[in-house]
DNA sequence: TTGTAAGCGTTATCAC
DNA sequence: GTGATAACGCTTACAA
């Protein structure tokens, strides 16, 4: 099949002359612009319609200086945490006239700053980070003057605007959790070593058993990097060791999913032999059995906020940084130990 | 804080008079479109990088009139399935030079057709359309002259260029292997009631028993609408009509989540008393307990296969409309019925 | 209120 | 090879 370039494009100019008006007049009424003349307005309006114009965002864009676009950088890993932010994106520009333009960091470095150069080089208006580890300094250099806004990250430095999670908080509820239930064994399948996520629910691990005046037994302490089959792998190595163990913090629901099945192939109940909490809340954890307790990331909502943030940011609107809170969602994969 | 205009941009004029030769030559070096001499090259080389120029891709978009985008419409459920098709569009035109552009459709047919408005007005030089229900002749007419490819739906209109799954050898195929497993009694947990996918899985399933020369029993068809939700109605459903069945087949492997549990929750276990087949294979499917057999939809690789389409088709390449069939991926849920 | 005209930053078409 | 110069389709002063 061949794409010819059809009929020629109506431009303004075609409607202006068929409305009998000037290019201006035309722009003015499709902008509501300024104030015209009701019968001209009018007969703009029929010409739009008769004519079947939609106007050429593209060349509205170079006349304005603004791109009616925001650059939205993922890390397309196929993580239902990050894919839930993205569609949030999308949902909350729904309404706006800003349409949003991806790209593709895939975790790593390069990529990232060439994704975001290459978002820049499209004139965006304004730009979506989401995850990913571009240093700070960078971020500021490639995006300076360009509002910004960084999902799922939590950057000190104040010249940012995050939108964030508070995972050492969300990794304290839900170890006090297990502790208030009775457990005192409780093994952590920890995400990937130096990822801040991970490492942040650890130290709220730890602050729940301290704050218990309890310290938690360090050959509980498992590495993994978020996917099921590290939850598997952590659940056959704590098994190997031979160590007691009645409650298992998972880095997020996925590996908990890989835990729960690991614990099954063993002859282990869930929660009967082992309590399992996750983190994330992902669709399908209220309907695996047992349905899994765990700490919920609004993700989607944190999508849109990020979205509200950035459309608020391009009309000269005010953000400052947020810590969106977890929250412990109470189903059937923890019971008190038993005795 | 305030985004102010920056310092003004650089732009190939400053490049042309830095590195002393005419617009057009820069354009030329820039975009390999001519052969100019080495040292004139090299001196437009450093300027760029001197002055840190990064061509306008709005300006560069309206004079040679494409756009280097590609829109994407989605229908922003949060269905795993068309997800993993948006992030397989992404990563597919990661290499490109074109960017996605994304618009959300809602399954809304007024929604979509607005949508579909919004990027032709973009003047995308591609679109994708993921899903949806806007009819044949209205893409052929906001598309028309524009690389279009239609994903996880079949138009039979050869208009179209699509990629979609055999849903009728799908549930064939899932069928036929309960059938094989001596389950006679197979209730099916449909997806919404006029929805293709379903229908065609549901087409499958009676394709499955004709060629057995059985006949399944209308009481064990139940309607669903492929979330979790509906997979737990529809057991107690089921259980309530205090029917007979060994085996279910669910829409999709989400649906199936909540049949299990909900089988579950009558104390009924899978696959020892009735055994689940699903549809899709997504990413939990492997880890949950147990294991679900289910059909795969290569849903990622479909997104990717769709962004090279696109790419083809934009560069003058010819695309047929391609079924991609479905795997039975056996794991663990399924066996043989109880004497 | 309305029209004229000057950009916006490139690419594309010519001559040279 | 290279440089003027005219598009590209729209917005936006600036006049009128």
């Amino acid at each position: 099949m061949w794409y010819g370039t059809g009929m020629k494009n109506v431009t303004i100019e075609d409607i202006a002359r068929v409305a009998g008006v000037s290019k201006s007049t035309v722009s003015r009424v499709l902008n509501h612009t300024a104030v015209v003349a009701p019968e001209k307005r009018k007969a703009v309006i029929e010409a739009t319609e008769r004519l079947g114009f939609s106007p050429n965002v593209v060349a509205r864009s170079l006349a304005s200086g603004r791109s009616m676009t925001v650059g939205v950088l993922t890390q397309l890993i196929g993580s239902p945490f990050y894919d839930a932010i993205s569609q949030g994106v999308i949902a909350g520009l729904g309404y706006s006239d800003y349409s949003p333009i991806f790209a593709d960091g895939q975790w790593q470095e390069t990529k990232q700053i060439d994704a975001i150069g290459a978002l820049v080089g499209r004139r965006v208006d304004g730009m979506v980070l989401i995850g990913g580890g571009v240093p700070s300094d960078e971020i500021s250099r490639q995006c300076s003057g360009l509002p910004t806004v960084i999902v799922a990250r939590n950057l000190p430095s104040d010249r940012h605007h995050c939108i964030y999670m508070d995972n050492v908080s969300g990794g304290y509820l839900a170890t006090r959790y297990l502790l208030q239930q009775g457990h005192r064994q409780i093994a952590i399948i920890r995400g990937l070593e130096h990822h801040p996520d991970a490492v942040d629910r650890f130290a709220g691990y730890q602050q729940a058993f301290n704050e218990a005046g309890l310290t938690p037994d360090p050959r509980l302490i498992v590495d993994g990097d978020f996917s099921a089959e590290s939850g598997i792998r952590a659940v056959n190595e704590l098994l190997s060791r031979d160590l007691a163990f009645t409650a298992i913090f998972a880095a997020n629901d996925l590996s908990a999913f890989g835990a729960r099945l690991a614990l099954d192939q063993r002859g282990m109940q869930v929660p009967r032999d082992v309590s399992l909490i996750g983190f994330d809340d992902q669709l399908e954890s209220a309907y695996v059995t047992p349905p899994l307790t765990t700490v919920r990331q609004p993700a989607r909502e944190m999508g849109r906020q990020a979205s509200e943030a950035i459309l608020n940011l391009i009309e000269g609107g005010e953000f400052s940084t947020q810590a969106v809170q977890g929250e412990l969602i109470i189903r059937q994969s923890v019971a008190p130990p038993l005795r």
